[in-house]
Order: C-alpha cells, then structure tokens, then sequence
RNA sequence: CGCGGGAUGGAGCAGUCCGGUAGCUCGUCAGGCUCAUAACCUGAAGGUCGUAGGUUCAAAUCCUACUCCCGCACCCA
C-alpha cells in the first residue's frame, strides 16, 4: 500500500463555480482520488476555499455583509455543492483558516531569515474616498490613446493598448466612481524569486513526468528569468503581516498576497483534517519529510492558469524555507472547458454553474460528459448538444440498457435471483480475455490520469458487453438449451458486478446503485478489479437481486432547447 | 517580429516526441437481432491530415515560410 496525498486547486470564494472550474481541478482530483482509494490505496485528498484578495472584499460589500460572513456563507454553498457533486475530499476547509495564517507567517520569517525576502518601496495610486490602494484594474478613465471612456489601468478594452494607471485622463476609482485618487509611495515585500533561479531550474528539469502542456508553462517562464515578486497587499481581508509576533512596521494596514498564501492552506487544511479527526499532529505524517511523510506521494490537479504559481512561485516558498516539507511529485494540468468557443464566465454569469447542473440532472450524468471529454490536450468546448448526444449515447444505450436489458431479461427467464446452472464455456473465456486486456489499458491510463483515453476504454468495456450479450444471445440460447443460457445470464450478471466497480470512480452514485440491485456494499475499499475471470465468479449463482429503474433517462430534444434557451446558449 | 497552444472525413477528438497500410466516438446509409430506454450488434460510404516549399526511397509526423483561431501577458483570478 502506497500513500498518495492529492490536492485539488482551491476554487475562489467568489460565487459557485462553474462547470469549467469543476473538470479543471476539482473533478478529475476527485476521479483519481477515488481510483487509487478503489485500489486500497492510503489517499489523503484534500481541498479548500481560496477566500483572501480584493474580488473577496468586493463581493462583500456588494451583498452588504461583513468579508467574513460573506466568506463563511460561500464556503458553506460551495461544501454543499461539491458534496452534491460527489467530490469525495477527505477535508474541504478554508484558506482563512487560522492554521494558514500561522503557517504562512511561519514561511514569510523562515524565508526572510533565508535572505529571501525584502522590503521595497513602489507607487501606487490611492483612493481617499475608498480609504486604500487601488489596484491597477480597479482604476478607470478615459483612454489617452482612443478616447473611449471605461479604460482599466491595467489595459484599454476598446483598443487594446496596455497602459499605466497614471496615463488615464479622468481617472476614477472603479469601486467607488471617486475622482479624490493620488498617486502615493507604499512599501510591499517581495519574494526574491531571481536568487531561487538555478534552484528552482535545477528541480524543473529533474521531474521527468510531467505532461508536456506542465513542463512548457514552467519552461517558459525560468527561460524569461525569474523576478522578485511581491507577496502583500493592502488590503483588510487577509493574512497580516507580522515580525516576531507583532504586526510589522509599515505593515499595519496590509495583508499577504492571496498567491502567497493560497497554496500553504493545502497544508494548513490538512492539519484542520488532522484537528477534525482528533489526532493533531497526524498533518505531520503527510507534509513533513522529516515526520514519516518521506514515502508520500503527492499529486497537484489544476487549471492551465495556476501552473506557473505551482511549478515555480510555490516551489520557491518550499524550497526557500530549506526546511522538510512534501514537494509535489505528480503535476497534472488541464486546459479550459469553454461555453460554446467563448469564455465561462462567473462574473458576467455565462455557462452553466454546479447549483444549476444538479437542478437539471443528477451529478453522474455531468461528471462523465466532463471527464469523458476533459479538456486535457486542448481547449474543450461545452456545448449542450454534446453534452445530450454523450448522455444519451454512452449512459443510457450504452450503459443504462445493458444493465436493463439483462436484470429484465433474466427476472422473466429465470427469476430474481442469479442462476446458478451451467458453465462458462468458449463465448465467456474469449469474452474474459478481451477484458483482461482491455481493463488493464484502462487501469494504466487512469493511473497515468489519462482521463479521456481512460474514458474512452471504460466505455468500451461496456461495449464489450453488449457484444458478448449479442453473441451468447441467451434469448436463443434458451429455447435449445435452458442450462446454458443461465450460464450466459450469470455471466452478463455478474458484468454489471464488474462495470460497476470499475465505473465507481467517474460515476460513483450510479455505481452505488448497479451494487445495490444484488445488495452488495460500495463502500468496500481495495475492490478495484484485477482479472476478468475472478471477476466473473463474482457472483456464484442464487443470489438474489431487484432490477433497477432505468439507470439513466435520455435527454429529449425538447429538454435541450429549453436548456439551450435558458442558459443563453448561442444559436448554431 | 511578446509568449504559449491549436488547425486531421459533416461534428468532436487520437495519432506528431521515435517518419513507412490515416484510428476512435457521434452523425449518415445498409444489414442483423428482438432480451432491452425505437435500444443493441455487424458492415459501408465519407479525409490530397490549414497553405506553400524543402529533406527523404517514403512526411499528418522532420525543416522553413506563411494564413487563420484561442489563451496568456505588469494588475485581477
């Protein structure tokens, strides 16, 4: 038994996520998370709301709550929607936890003893009507290059020319209208990434397997060199800065930098796991080499976005700490999941959210669809006639009737109970050698977390299936020779046994439900399918069992233009 | 010349690293089966692999140039 510690990118605060934050991190996360557990594996997966920086404080004080009850509130709606989801996270907590303030000032000082981290002095515009800082974007004003009149600082919407906040005419705050801005001097610190450069390089080129898209992002940015990078903010909502204990002069009325401390929550919300399990220094065990974490396997799952934080500005915060700590080994990245060719969008409410998914179809249904069709090589486009073509192909004729058409079938034949007549013969050994080998390239390719190429092997498993079902044809079968047939029976049976392990990790509810027509427990660990031989002896014969309802409903042409018309979809 | 990714039958993708009969799913058409959610199984049609050159006995794959699409870019996430 090996241990394998996974973390999932922590989704933002900011509002339910969408679908295309679900199939970047949070999903496929909890996909191999479930396979390895499956396997018996010892799995510690955890995950955590992103809960610091300016977007936080905004929200807030649009919905006219404090930050913290704001946060509180939408950490609670995200728990919920995940659990709906199934995301099965051993611990779901919050970067604003009080672990991960001590934990990242427990960083900042060991990296400022390193020599690591420095004061500077930038200029920054200030709002007084706001009473703070504004970040470039939130400064807004007339474009001096093509006069249009909603520029940001940071860049013009209109003509596309990248600009300073100090070249707007007419500038204003963006959060308040407030024209009373100046530009101020104000100290940050800043990580001294530059003095890592050959470190980090050196760590980058010894992972030797991480998938190409991983590498060229890391790649790309030691080429260009390493800069210092400041790690605070001045903010209210946030992890404050301190020096031996106190705040730090200068510092009183600034915060961390939500990258700062983002990723260090992963193991502060470990040791809130350890808390909530009654044995506090279990954390130890999985982040501190130094601790028995020695023989951890770690596993990060994110979007493309966050592969340069976690390739290289958390690395440096590990590395510069020169201390123990668990550094990743398995980095696994994806692309985007567009709506349409466009952007999902949480703040212009475009694409469809998890609250919403669930109000359609239950989650088994989306959780295949985005899995099945990751955004692993290439930007992925959602659209819903996809969506319903997949649903409708692989879940319900697929899948859903296979298990139908033999639980049916055998309870007019033979009754509710598994025959136990007969012996496997020819059909069965060529069927068990087909899922010898088809199941171990689905086994090395979920390993490999090769989701769609995974997928797309699971699904023909269950084609194999349904051939074997043609072949054998026990409706045949049954007007010559009874003994057979039941034997046929057993073995189409004991399939839905085999699929349904094997489907556990992808769609686990449905799974749950295949067990439960012969009463059998899901919850089992270690239970992961070896060799299609034993697995057909499952079930020997006399079990009783209770056909299903369908497992999955198609989705009906008028269904998908109701949905294509509420969620906005563009026409064709 | 900012950086990165992509362009393969009607749609969505694999194959490109390590050149050698262009593969899969959906859709279309035909046949089979009748246990099943008008489902399942079998077969067929359909591609000069973005464009133009080059290397090679041989190029989707290697090299060069170009075209188009998407994302990123100091700030924000």
């Amino acid at each position: 038994m090996s241990r394998i510690l996974i973390t999932s990118a922590l989704p933002y605060i900011n509002g339910i996520k969408h679908l295309g934050n679900l199939v970047g991190s949070m999903l496929p996360a909890d996909v191999y998370a479930r396979f390895q557990r499956a396997r018996g594996e010892d799995v510690l997966f955890i995950c955590a709301t992103d809960e610091h920086g300016t977007p936080a404080e905004l929200a807030a004080r649009a919905a006219e709550q404090t930050v913290e009850t704001y946060c509180l509130e939408q950490h609670e709606i995200q728990k919920q929607a995940a659990d709906a989801f199934g995301l099965s996270f051993d611990h779901f907590g919050r970067s604003s936890s009080r672990h991960n303030a001590v934990l990242t000032q427990h960083f900042a000082e060991v990296l400022e003893a390193n020599g690591l981290i420095e004061e500077r002095t930038d200029r920054q515009i200030y709002s007084n009507e706001d009473q703070r800082f504004l970040p470039d974007r939130y400064v807004e004003g007339t474009c001096p290059h093509c006069g249009y009149e909603k520029a940001r600082g940071d860049q013009c919407d209109n003509c596309g020319r990248l600009l300073d906040p100090t070249d707007l005419k007419d500038a204003y705050s963006a959060i308040s209208g407030s024209r009373d801005i100046e530009e101020r001097e104000t100290k940050h610190l800043y990580l001294l990434q530059d003095k890592m450069q050959d470190e980090i390089a050196d760590w980058i080129a010894s992972q030797k397997h991480w998938p190409s898209l991983t590498t060229a992002i890391a790649n790309k940015w030691v080429k260009e060199g390493l800069r210092a990078r400041s790690i605070t903010r001045d903010l209210y909502w946030g992890i404050k800065v301190l020096k031996d204990g106190k705040p730090r002069p200068g510092f009183e009325s600034k915060v961390f930098y939500v990258w700062f401390d983002a990723p260090i929550a992963y193991i502060a919300a470990t040791r809130e796991w350890a808390d909530a399990q009654g044995t506090p220094d279990a954390w130890e065990r999985w982040w501190r080499q130094d601790k028995g974490a020695d023989d951890v396997r770690y596993v990060q799952v994110m979007g493309k976005d966050n592969v340069a934080f976690h390739t290289v500005s958390f690395p440096c915060t590990i590395l510069g700490a020169k201390e123990p700590w668990t550094l990743v080994d398995t980095l696994k990245s994806l692309n985007w999941l567009t709506w349409y060719g466009g952007k999902f969008s949480t703040s212009e409410k475009r694409g469809i959210f998890m609250d919403q998914a669930l109000g359609l179809l239950p989650a088994d249904y989306w959780r295949w669809h985005l899995m099945a069709n990751a955004p692993e090589s290439d930007d992925t486009s959602f659209t819903l006639e996809h969506f319903a073509s997949v649903v409708n192909k692989d879940l319900a004729d697929v899948l859903g009737n296979f298990v139908n058409r033999i639980t049916r079938f055998c309870a007019s034949k033979f009754g509710e109970a598994v025959p136990d007549e007969g012996a496997y013969a020819d059909n069965e050994s060529a069927l068990i050698a087909d899922l010898d080998k088809r199941i171990n390239a689905y086994t090395a390719a979920l390993e490999a977390m090769e989701f769609r190429k995974a997928f797309a092997e699971l699904r023909g498993i269950w084609v194999a299936g349904n051939e074997y079902l043609q072949t054998a044809a026990p409706w045949t079968q049954f007007k010559s020779d009874k003994v057979a047939a039941a034997a046929s029976v057993r073995a189409g049976l004991n399939l839905i046994v085999l699929f349904a392990r094997l489907s556990q990790p992808v769609i686990p509810h449905t799974a749950e439900k295949m067990l439960a027509i012969f009463n059998i427990d899901s919850a089992a660990q270690g239970s992961w399918p070896k060799d299609a031989a034993s697995a057909l002896q499952q079930l020997k014969g006399g079990e009783p069992f209770t056909p299903a309802p369908v497992l999955f409903q198609k989705i009906e042409d008028e269904k998908l233009d109701e949905w294509r018309h509420r969620f906005g979809a563009p026409e064709e």
